[in-house]
RNA sequence: AGCGGGGUAGAGCAGUGGUAGCUCGUCGGGCUCAUAACCCGGAGGUCGCAGGUUCGAGUCCUGCCCCCGCUACCA
């Protein structure tokens, strides 16, 4: 077997800084390799746990731009966000950094540097379509036009959605850019690139021998896959202003693409967080070979970090590589891919808004459903099941029923240990058993399995309390009973402390409650954890109900969503044609003040208004009783057209018409002044 | 089209050629210390479909169907 590491770098994805951080991207990387680092560390190992935004890339600045803002506000606003998010949920990282700041900077461009200066990145230019209005070149997907295969009008210059073809920009019939509109031309530029069809022969002995066994399934397939397909030089600079600049004097307006910058901010969070306690021995976390390295990815990243950064990491040369790439699948909500566009997500920094103090419940339902072999889904009501049903039940239960015990026949006080039984000694055996059997699970990566053999420490506990009936042989046979509560207490300070990595606010609560502390992965198993005479504190409650509002609140906040969204796609009504000024001219728009506003009765939709337009005062009918209450209309200033030829509408006459905005749903908008005018203002 | 992963009880998932299992839910019972929580038992599956190899296939092979993903910064 392999030899026992002296430390672990453990790396996760770099969240992309153009939006917060969902529970897709929890399952898949965060809580994983948050446990994993935990377990370690409670083992006395030596851990690096890494994170940070990655900030670069061409989305960001299509934000920013769309938005009236710098890049760097856009991801000084995400990366506050996650940031803050992350040390909520309370993801351990020993430093959670960014890809905009000057250590990155630095780093990024000296591994270029020394690729380039070795000779180990090959020079071509290439002709690449340019906006002339934009004054820029475009990335692929900045490229529309017609597909060659299908002829479908709307595909990419990547790729063809509608037929799933994957094209070259120079593919496209009839290419637009989406910055300017303007099809582009085609212009010269010279890029550099790392040649990975060298290292085709490497990458096979190292995956497809070295790691056939040891690397999950999926991964393993992908990289064969990849690697058997054939790979190509892939360029690793862009034509774009907003990143790390080339470090070449003939490489002005040139960046490194961002995939080939992010995962150098592993390296460069290792430094800033060296550089932090003064020390500058980051090299021992990244070229020892006593060292593993394991990057926690989602399965859309396996080719960076199983091809293309180890290659960069061998081409350099004094770099060790990934023992393990743990990518998981993807999680679905309610049955629907996450997409952050459709905004179809559990945001993490809502969810601690609106969860306050659950954080774990958050943890161990996204541990449960974890999509370690493939696709999971994540259901409210199922969240609601497994705090309720599994945390709560199982374990709040058992450490509630037992430490109310402790303080009802003993004051709180530890019992000593009285005479025991077969039962005693199987159960004290099992207990032993457990360190082992979930560090079995976390070492293979199989989180979910893991914290399900914690739960059943827990349910030992239970049928445990259930078989031998303490409450029944208080009276009958006091000193069994001591033994009895003895032990149960000692399954508590196990499950304390096993239950750590994955529910680190209540380990830290029960630790508390029974006066325990300083506790390592192995004492998890011992049995003596606690002493007799020894005090424990006054029960509280572990966990907290979920009630059926908070879920019903959360779906109905998807459904907004969704319904939000059918809007947004909404095709706009086309535009009519073009009328004169003059024709403009005959319309009389004025802001008028609301006096007076009732129901038309018998009708649904109607209102009857009185009006001050300025000119005069006069009643008008309008269809707006769906939307707005008559009384908060009062006094409310809106826009009308008021000499539209008066006609009677169930009786009532009215002398024109106030103007209003029909969203896609059929719902109608005043349309207000933005600031209070006089009433009878005209429009222009 | 090709490639990778997946398709096992109502839901979510394990399953290493040899009696199909776990959690939740459901039904019945027990208990009453405990946040109506806990414990025991039952029902519920032609393991995507069709072939094949084998004494024996959820597991190996072939074909087909369906879902997710695939060298774009969506984990």
């Amino acid at each position: 077997m392999k030899k026992e590491p002296k430390r672990y770098t453990i790396t996760s994805a770099l969240p992309y800084a153009n939006g917060p951080v969902h529970i897709g991207h929890l399952a898949g990387v965060y809580v994983p390799a948050d446990i994993y680092a935990r377990y370690l560390r409670n083992n006395g190992k030596e851990v690096l746990f890494l994170g940070g935004s990655d900030e670069h890339g061409v989305p960001i600045t299509l934000k920013a731009r769309k938005e009236g803002v710098t890049p760097q506000d856009i991801v000084d606003r995400y990366h506050n966000i996650i940031k803050e998010s992350f040390k909520e949920l309370g993801i351990s990282f020993d430093i959670y950094s960014r890809t905009s700041n000057p250590t990155h900077h630095e780093t990024a461009a000296a591994f270029f540097t020394k690729l380039y200066n070795e000779g180990k990145l090959i020079e071509q230019t290439s002709q690449q379509y340019y906006d002339e209005e934009a004054k820029q070149f475009l990335a692929d997907r900045y490229i529309t036009g017609e597909c060659p295969h299908c002829h479908n009008e709307k595909a990419y210059g990547d790729q063809c959605e509608a037929c799933g073809a994957t094209l070259n920009a120079t593919d496209l019939i009839n290419p637009k850019s989406t910055l300017s509109g303007n099809p582009p031309v085609m212009k010269e530029t010279k890029h550099w690139y790392l040649p990975l069809d060298q290292y085709e022969p490497w990458l096979k002995e190292w995956i497809l021998e070295g790691h056939k066994e040891d690397w999950k399934v999926n991964v393993y397939g992908q990289c064969k896959s990849w690697i058997e397909a054939g790979l190509h030089p892939r360029a690793v600079t862009r034509d774009l202003s907003w990143g790390v600049k080339v470090p070449l004097k003939e490489a002005e307006g040139k960046v490194l693409y961002v995939w080939f910058d992010a995962p150098i901010g592993y390296i460069s969070a290792t430094k800033e967080w060296t550089a932090a306690q003064g020390r500058s021995d980051w090299e021992k976390w990244w070229k020892d070979e006593e060292t593993e390295l394991v990057h926690f990815i989602g399965k859309d990243n396996i080719v960076f970090h199983c091809i293309i950064f180890p290659c960069m990491l061998k081409a350099d040369g004094s770099y060790i590589l990934p023992e393990n790439v743990p990518a998981n699948e993807f999680l679905n909500l309610e049955g629907e891919k996450i997409s952050t566009s459709r905004n179809w997500a559990v945001w993490l920094h809502e969810y601690l808004r609106e969860f306050p103090g659950k954080q774990d419940s958050l943890r161990y339902m996204l541990t449960s459903i974890a999509p370690e072999t493939k696709d999971a889904d994540f259901t409210w009501s199922d969240f609601q099941a497994k705090n309720n049903n599994e945390l709560l039940a199982i374990f709040g239960n058992f450490v509630n029923r037992t430490v109310a015990l402790t303080h009802k026949y003993y004051g709180g006080v530890i019992p000593e240990m009285g005479p025991v039984t077969d039962l005693e000694k199987e159960v004290l055996e099992q207990i032993r058993q457990f360190p082992q059997r979930i560090g079995d699970s976390v070492e293979r990566y199989r989180f979910r399995e893991a914290q399900a053999e914690l739960m059943n420490l827990a349910r030992l506990g239970n049928k445990y309390l259930t078989e031998t009936e303490p409450w029944k042989k208080q009276k009958e046979d006091p000193d069994y009973v001591r033994s009895i509560l003895h032990i149960s207490l000692q399954i508590c300070a196990s499950l304390s402390i096993l239950c750590e990595p994955f529910l680190p606010f209540t380990a830290e609560k029960l630790q508390k409650m029974l006066n325990i502390s300083n506790k390592k992965w192995i004492d998890g198993g011992r049995t003596d954890l606690l002493k007799a005479g020894d005090t424990i504190n006054t029960p509280e409650f572990l966990f907290v109900k979920v009630e059926d509002e908070a879920i019903a609140a959360q779906v109905k906040k998807l459904e907004d969503a969704k319904k939000a969204n059918a809007l947004a796609n909404a095709p706009a009504t086309p535009a009519k044609d073009d009328i004169t000024y003059d024709e403009f001219q005959k319309m009389d728009l004025r802001v008028v003040t609301v006096l007076e506003a009732e129901r038309v009765p018998k009708t649904k939709k109607l209102l009857k208004l009185k009006v001050n337009t300025g000119v005069d005062e006069r009643e008008i009918v309008s269809g707006i009783a769906e939307f707005y209450e008559p009384e908060k209309l009062v006094g409310q200033q809106v826009l009308m057209l008021i000499n539209l030829a008066p006609k009677e509408i169930k009786g009532v006459k009215s002398h024109g018409m106030v103007l209003m905005a029909a969203n896609a749903d059929g719902s109608l908008a005043l349309m207000q002044p933005g600031k209070e005018v006089n009433a009878g203002s005209t429009v222009q």
